[in-house]
RNA sequence: GUGGGCGUAGUGUAGUGGUUAACACGUCAGGUUGUGGCCCUGAAGAUCGUGGGUUCAAUUCCCAUCGCUCACCCCA
């Protein structure tokens, strides 16, 4: 065929779209039970806004990103992560004016040029919610909750909750070197990508699934266990409020895994990470991290924060995996069924009026016979036939005929009100 | 960017070195006179991903290419 959807983009049918209405009515709904404000920011920024947000070194800005110049000459790069925008957003509508902490959530498609596989597609879609401007482990707690109360209301079972502390810029670069020399040492263990590359970043090896990494990693020094003091009691509150969560019944219990770390360059402190038990493939499907230094590195004066992006792909993904029922969209309520012209043309303005009374209706296909009619009343789902003849005209009614469960069917005047009101 | 698997009607599959490529589901139409679902009958629908090669002959064998898919990398 000459056209198809770009690699690792989807058409959303209309047999998937209750998955998709489920998913963002869920989590509108979590998003406003813990006060957060929607907000959208365009499909495409600077591409400057990220490079300087996420990172030069990381992944996303030296391989992924769409960038292009627009017929104008600015560079522009489509969205490849959602925090960096809405930073921005922050910034320059004066938000620190607000109240503080500002919680914002919104959800949209983002875009990377990745292979695509299992869970991971070119344009994908992210619910995300973000807490700025208050430095409080209760925030991270609160965010963690947010992000199980989606998940659960979503009706996933069988998760767990990884948690970390990376540090902030006080202890991390301490850290760092302990864990470059323990690296150094094991150098020969290390895999073949890595023993190149763990200078640069050493980080990436605690999550390399490597077994030669693995065994290196296992025996390495945990960012937990040199943490400096601010990040340390940062740390010992959150896990107590975890725990406290935990006990109340509002979160599973979490594990601290010491090799979680996150891709982008701003985050510190703070990460966490929710994924399937039964881990396979790309298997996250809702992360995230305090990202404190974030703001000011955008232009903004010091401002913490700290958010998480789920992706809806792979939740959606998981639904299905989990045989996770979800309500089905919008069934149509009547269909018009005619024999004759006349009664056509009849059927044409009645279906308006009944539309403009709430209900869902069309007119079957024109030039078919009535049991054709009927058969496509019947495969469209539809709870009602109304079958008019040219000669029921002449009486002024009609055959109002239901096709679900066994009610009989009765004879209703010309009138959407009566109808209307014979559709239980 | 690297590696594995796969490419036959809308969907899911079968099949063979040789006349009109099969089946199921779906679609459409009929099963007489104004009524769906079950059943029966029929029809439409495939350049067998694309290009090249081997061969008297290829959808079937070989190569390339593109696409899909899974995994690595990385990430939601």
């Amino acid at each position: 065929m000459a056209f198809k959807t770009p690699r690792g983009t989807n058409d959303i049918l209309p047999e998937d779209q209750a998955y998709w209405s489920y998913v963002w009515g869920t989590a509108e709904q979590v998003a406003a039970s813990f006060g957060f404000g929607r907000i959208d920011t365009p499909m495409f920024e600077d591409t400057s806004l990220f490079r300087h947000g996420v990172g030069e070194e990381t992944d996303i800005v030296e391989k992924e990103m769409y960038s292009f110049d627009d017929l104008g000459g600015d560079n522009i790069t489509l969205k490849p992560e959602g925090t960096a925008p809405v930073c921005r957003a922050y910034i320059q509508h004066g938000m620190s004016n607000l109240p503080q902490p500002v919680r914002l959530f919104y959800e949209n498609p983002h875009f990377r040029y990745e292979r695509p596989q299992a869970g991971r597609v070119r344009q994908h879609h992210q619910f995300g919610v973000e807490i700025i401007g208050d430095p409080s482990p209760q925030v991270d707690a609160e965010i963690i909750e947010l992000g199980w109360t989606y998940l659960s209301s979503l009706g996933l079972k069988n998760l767990s909750l990884k948690i970390n502390s990376i540090g902030d810029g006080a202890c991390r670069p301490t850290y760092l070197e302990l864990l470059n020399a323990h690296l150094e040492h094991y150098e020969d263990s290390l895999c073949d990508d890595h023993r190149k590359r763990y200078k640069v970043n050493p980080l990436r090896v605690l999550d390399c699934k490597k077994p030669g990494c693995q065994s290196v990693s296992v025996n390495a020094p945990a960012s937990v266990d040199h943490l400096c003091d601010d990040c340390r009691e940062h740390f010992e509150l959150l896990k107590g409020t975890l725990d406290d969560l935990v006990a109340a019944g509002a979160l599973i219990p979490y594990t601290v895994d010491n090799r979680l770390v996150r891709g982008l360059d701003y985050y510190n402190r703070t990460v966490f990470e929710f994924e399937p038990a039964d881990v396979k493939g790309q298997s996250t499907i809702l992360a995230g991290g305090r990202y404190d230094p974030l703001i000011e590195i955008l232009g903004g004066k010091p401002t913490p924060g700290i958010g998480f992006g789920s992706g809806v792909e792979r939740v959606i993904l998981n639904l299905k995996a989990q045989g996770i029922e979800v309500p089905e969209a919008r069934t149509l309520d009547l269909i018009c069924v005619h024999i004759g012209d006349n009664a056509r043309r009849r059927l044409v303005t009645l279906a308006a009026t009944l539309r403009a009374a709430g209900k869902s209706v069309i007119v079957a296909p024109e030039g078919r016979s009535m049991k054709s009619q009927m058969r496509y009343a019947n495969n469209s789902g539809a709870r009602y036939a109304l079958i008019l003849g040219d000669r029921d005209l002449e009486q002024g009614e009609a055959t109002l005929r239901p096709l679900i469960g066994d009610g009989k069917e009765v004879q209703v005047g010309l009138d959407a009100a009566v109808i209307a009101a014979e559709m239980v």
